[in-house]
RNA sequence: GCGGCUGUAGUCUAGUCUGGUUAGGACUUGGGCCUUCCAAGCCUACGACCCGGGUUCAAAUCCCGGCAGCCGCACCA
């Protein structure tokens, strides 16, 4: 049996995880989150944000799911996001259009439109790989679902494929907002679709599903991080596209280290890693069961320079994908900035001014106004964008220089212009930031924190989740039950739940019953309360991972669960008091 | 999207081939008894034939279609 298959019943029976639409025979790609799951993710949302929000410094944004055609277009989804499929009219097998083509005329047609492609298809007499049947014309599959926006739906619109373009879009304010000053880090946390033909893997391929992504917007020039010495120590597992190549294993190095010889291109993109692999940790996933695994070249998008997988192994699907770092440079503003026509660019002032001596070709006035009369301000502003060294040539070799400006040629002549030398200050330039990208995905970690966090002894099953992270802080049993034992059982619930501590009351069974259900859950502590309690008030406090009990004052029980759960305190620090 | 296999309570399963009593059992769950620390025992209750059509006096059972799951193929910017 798989660990996968014990982890998903339980998930399932205990309320964690189930495929949704139940009744209704499900859909394929879609999961619930049930009561437990869903603070579980809410919880590992949390932490997220209490690493990159707190930690890093970095703002929370919340945009749409539902996108406009052209922001997507611009983002290149609309054309990229698909695949040219086509069918095979006998034996109805579907295939990727490009591929086949690229099989049989060994021609590279990636890119080209779907009308091309079905010309290539009949001019070469392409045929069905399988039965030699004939194919279909080609139509393009996009992974992206479709809606209309507004009654009249005349407005195309998409679920968004994924949250970074809702960062993106807004990012004048948001340059705004942070005063003009790079670098800077937005987050963005939510929902994203993808319509997969054909998901079969359970949580690791969704059609909706939650992402967590934070943008680095930084000086191209200056990828550095100001608090990489707290990380340069920092060992991680890195899995180098060279080294996939020759076949080798990864390799444990540390950060310092990959920076100095060059195995991750940047400061910044290591520093990233060392955050996403802390946070790992933090989740109970042990260190041996997570690698970060480059992109090879051949995989790497079109727009990124340098990207890295953080990747976690899974008896089920061998190593998967959880969380994507890359450097996506400015390829995203600047083609926001095309199609938007709006300057998405950033002033980055010099240390010091640049003094730069130019020269300028200067209209002798009295000529020139007589000579061209209205035209003279606009041909002078077109004199302002010319290379004055361009006009030096001209005169040079004809004496005249032909400005062309709004379908008009106007002819300059040396008499007109003088050259002069001007001194000017630059204070800086504009530039488009590149964008470091460290894409979480939520549903996949939650997966991988069951499935790592979940333990087998004798017949005991046990989720060794993160006190933090336990959906249930504290379960209270009466040993047995009598009235008597089940009343304070039930004050010392709710003297829990005072202290925001969510705590069950569980008197259903046997007390083995309910430590077994509770350890199943994950509940990291379990009150119970005994004959003694009466006598002395006193309870036990047991440790789900140990199953050691330490005997507490009653009034003391709300303060130290809420610090065990804090983790300001070990359990083992109350068994020496 | 294609092919093969599969679909009975929350879970595991008997029954399906060869149509015919009230669809049987175990575990789980709820209630009760008992019980003073890790799924004990006893009593009791709840709970299922994937959906739709067809054949038939009669369908969990046979036939067709759909949906879902598993395996293989394909797909995965």
């Amino acid at each position: 049996m798989m660990k996968n298959e014990d982890v998903m019943n339980i998930a399932k029976k205990r309320g964690f995880l189930w495929s949704s639409f139940e009744i209704y025979s499900g859909v394929a790609g879609f999961f619930d989150y049930g009561p437990l799951g869903a603070i579980l993710k809410n919880k590992i949302m949390n932490k997220w944000r209490n690493f990159y929000i707190v930690g890093e410094g970095f703002y929370e944004i919340e945009s749409p799911t539902i996108m406009p055609e052209e922001a997507l277009q611009a983002s290149g989804h609309v054309d990229h996001f698909n695949d040219p499929m086509t069918e095979c009219k006998e034996c109805l097998e579907v295939f990727r259009a490009d591929h086949i083509i690229k099989e049989t005329t060994g021609e590279e047609v990636e890119g080209l439109e779907n009308q091309k492609l079905t010309e290539i298809i009949s001019a070469e007499e392409i045929r069905c790989p399988r039965c030699g049947g004939h194919l279909t014309h080609v139509w393009s599959y996009n992974l992206m679902f479709q809606t209309l926006i507004g009654a009249k739906g005349k407005k195309t619109g998409y679920m968004r494929p994924e949250t970074a373009q809702g960062i993106f879009i807004p990012f004048k304010r948001l340059l705004r907002f942070y005063r003009g000053k790079l670098p800077f880090g937005v987050v963005q946390l939510g929902k994203a679709y993808r319509n997969e033909i054909s998901p079969r893997q359970g949580m690791i391929r969704l059609r909706e599903f939650t992402q967590a992504e934070a943008e680095i917007f930084v000086n191209p020039a200056d990828k550095s991080h100001p608090h990489f010495q707290d990380v340069a120590d920092h060992v991680l597992t890195l899995y180098p596209a060279d080294i996939q190549e020759e076949e080798g294993e990864p390799v444990k190095i540390t950060a310092k280290k990959a920076v100095q010889q060059g195995v991750v291109s940047s400061e910044m993109l290591t520093y990233q890693l060392c955050l996403a692999d802390k946070f790992m940790a933090e989740l109970g996933i042990p260190v041996d069961v997570i690698r970060f695994r480059q992109h090879l070249k051949t995989e790497m998008a079109h727009y990124a320079i340098d990207c890295w997988d953080v990747e976690v192994y899974t008896d089920r699907y061998g190593w998967i994908e959880v969380i994507g770092i890359a450097d996506r440079t400015d390829f995203d503003l600047k083609s926001h900035s095309e199609y938007s026509s709006e300057d998405l660019r950033v002033f980055i002032e010099y240390d010091e001014p640049r003094n730069i001596t130019k020269t300028v070709a200067k209209p002798d006035m009295k000529k020139f106004g007589p000579l061209f009369k209205k035209d003279a301000p606009k041909i002078m502003n077109a004199l302002k964008e010319t290379d004055p060294d361009a006009i030096k040539l001209a005169f040079a070799e004809s004496n005249v220089y032909d400005l062309q400006l709004e379908g008009e040629t106007y002819q300059l002549t040396p008499d007109l212009l003088s050259f002069e030398e001007v001194e000017e200050t630059v204070r800086g330039e504009k530039i488009y930031p590149h964008v470091i990208e460290p894409s979480y995905g939520i549903d996949r970690i939650t997966y991988s924190v069951l499935l790592h966090c979940f333990k087998q002894e004798d017949d005991r099953n046990i989720l060794c989740l993160p006190a933090d992270l336990a959906p249930v802080g504290a379960n209270v049993f009466p040993l047995v039950n009598k009235d008597d034992l089940v009343l304070v059982s039930t004050h010392i619930r709710d003297d829990l739940r005072i202290q925001g501590i969510i705590a069950e009351l569980d008197t259903s069974g046997t007390i083995g019953r309910r430590y077994a259900r509770s350890d199943e859950i994950g509940t990291p502590f379990a009150v119970t309360i005994d004959h003694q309690t009466l006598e002395d008030k006193t309870v036990t406090i047991r440790e789900r991972d140990t199953q050691k009990q330490v005997r507490l004052p009653v009034t003391k029980i709300p303060d130290t669960v809420n610090e065990l759960l804090n983790k300001k305190i070990n359990f083992s620090d109350l068994e020496d008091t």
